[in-house]
DNA sequence: CGGCGCACCTGAGTGC
DNA sequence: TGCACTCAGGTGCGCC
């Protein structure tokens, strides 16, 4: 990574220009993983560069020689003509550089306060129903907790609730175990099919087309106020839980109680 | 401690 | 190419 390079804006926090110098640039990108919605970039000297999308985030693969765009915060050439660049218009993402003398210990602290991966054995009926057994927040709020649960955002949280029949209302402590196997299995088919179209997504950033993935995922309930139930035809209801918009079919979702 | 309200920001959409 | 207003995919802080 040759030449890192930013606006003078802040993101959710200032841009760590120091540290971007002194532990990213010049360095070589060795792997890119993921734990929950952060993004880990991790040099081959130890040093990961984490990178959070928030709300409108995005990054891509550009030609260096092509035009920035509004809102473009943070810009790292490589050594072949290509930048990713990430552009963020509402700035509700974050850039955390840790260096390679702390980066093992950050990173078990940071993994240590995300939530359960969806996909990995921890996510369970068995580890959901004792996690929820003491608390009383509705199983919408707790899916979107990223403290208890990674990676389910309020698409997906409404969806997943809608394919698992279970109203979004719902206390978390009455789920039985079985509801649980529903919601887990819901959240695994509707994310993998999410991924599947977030792949897309990349693509088209390198064609420079630049469609987000949802579009491309088919939504049940989501942002379907007044549409028909696609199971039962019922129209869909819209409700504000906890500050977000919460869609849900009143026939086909039940309290539980 | 758990649960909730709200702040952080810009842009798209709607109604007048 | 107006203006006012509402809403938006996430996270974390402060308050009770």
């Amino acid at each position: 990574m040759t030449r890192v390079t930013w606006s003078n804006k802040k993101l959710r926090a200032p841009i760590p220009r120091k540290l971007l110098k002194e532990h990213v640039e010049g360095k070589i990108l060795k792997t890119i993983d993921r734990r929950a919605k952060y993004l880990l970039f991790r040099m081959d000297d130890g040093a990961v560069m984490v990178i959070h999308l928030g709300m409108t985030g995005k990054v891509g693969l550009f030609q260096q020689r092509k035009k920035i765009a509004k809102h473009d915060h943070l810009r790292i050439a490589f050594n072949n003509s290509m930048e990713m660049r990430l552009n963020d218009a509402r700035r509700f993402g974050s850039v955390v550089v840790w260096s390679q003398k702390g980066a093992e210990e950050q990173e078990r602290k940071f993994s240590a306060k995300e939530g359960i991966e969806p996909f990995s054995n921890q996510f369970s009926a068995e580890v959901l129903y004792h996690l929820a057994s003491k608390r009383t927040i509705p199983v919408k709020s707790f899916l979107m907790q990223s403290r208890i649960i990674a990676g389910i955002g309020n698409i997906y949280a409404n969806e997943i609730l809608f394919a698992a029949r279970v109203h979004p209302q719902t206390s978390v402590n009455v789920l039985r175990k079985r509801d649980w196997q529903y919601v887990i299995e819901a959240a695994q088919t509707i994310l993998t099919r999410a991924i599947a179209a977030g792949g897309t997504t990349i693509s088209d950033f390198l064609n420079s087309s630049g469609q987000p993935g949802y579009f491309q995922v088919e939504l049940n309930v989501y942002n379907k106020l007044g549409s028909p139930c696609p199971e039962c035809t019922t129209l869909i209801k819209k409700e504000i839980l906890a500050g977000r918009a919460t869609y849900f079919c009143s026939t086909c979702q039940r309290v539980l109680t």
